[in-house]
DNA sequence: ACTGAAAACTGCAGGCC
DNA sequence: GGCCTGCAGTTTTCAGT
């Protein structure tokens, strides 16, 4: 599995993927190619699966985020919602959920006239999707790619 | 504001963070120094925030994960409660949302042991919280930093 | 995992449109 | 203002140890 030392250069790469190997060195106290290959070895396994730019959604249009739960009739309509899912562009996450509801969807859209074209045109009209619930997201206090790994101060 | 190019070169940066300026260059249609220019310009008005490693929660054994609504009593406990949220790196997210509820949070922790210490130890016992919701999440079908940015094809 | 050299990339300058 | 080319300095990669 992953030690310790690999747990510090995903939570380095977590925060600043734009780094210089050499700097990521200097932190995990290695030369520059050892921390170059210890990165490629996490990629290669699949553990670090890529790299993204962190983008401000207003400046791009896309000011307005809403979760949107979604009731499911029966098992065998999961493929076509799950079609839906994967191909539209709005919808940032997708969950099963235990509870009342089946799935959670995350989306961003540019505003309410969005959002509405969204549940009521392309959501509702899934076959099997029997309810939605949706619930607008007023503001953003914190939204973090970052995963929660515990700080790896020193390693012996 | 941000122009059709911004916009491809925003979306090119989602999806790989770490490219070269000469790679991010020849799908722009510009030489390596424009596209590092264009880059740097949304840097530095914010509309790109930072670059991020997307991980594998799994490996580094943080596989459960539960949305938490919040419900809070009075407006003067907002205060401890989001320096809570800020200081807490098991809370993902954390948006104040329209509806029953006032906060939905997306903790990310190892377990359901975890789960129960964060819910019952930390967030009942912070000042004006009255109320909160769990729901876990047993699958994930989606889950994308990025941003729902219609496909930039043609450059005028 | 380190060192050292070749190859590749970045950043800066000057000039063009 | 935005873009391109060329060069100097730095970074990455690939050996060998």
């Amino acid at each position: 599995m992953v030690d310790k030392l690999d747990l510090k250069v995903v939570e380095q790469l977590m925060e600043r993927a734009r780094t210089t190997w050499a700097e990521l060195g200097l932190i995990l106290g290695l030369s520059a190619p050892a921390a170059a290959e210890r990165v490629h070895k996490l990629e290669e396994r699949g553990i670090i699966r890529g790299y993204c730019a962190i983008v401000d959604p207003e400046a791009i249009g896309y000011g307005l985020a809403a979760y949107i739960a979604v009731y499911l009739e029966k098992p065998e309509h999961r493929q076509g919602f799950l079609e839906f899912v994967q191909n539209t562009r709005e919808v940032q996450e997708c969950h099963h959920i235990a509870g009342d509801e089946d799935y959670m969807l995350k989306v961003r859209c540019k505003g309410t006239r969005d959002l509405e074209r969204i549940v009521s045109e392309k959501i509702k009209s899934i076959p099997g999707v029997a309810k939605t619930r949706t619930t607008v997201i007023l503001s953003t206090e914190k939204e973090t790619p970052i995963l929660p790994i515990e700080r790896v101060e020193e390693i012996k």
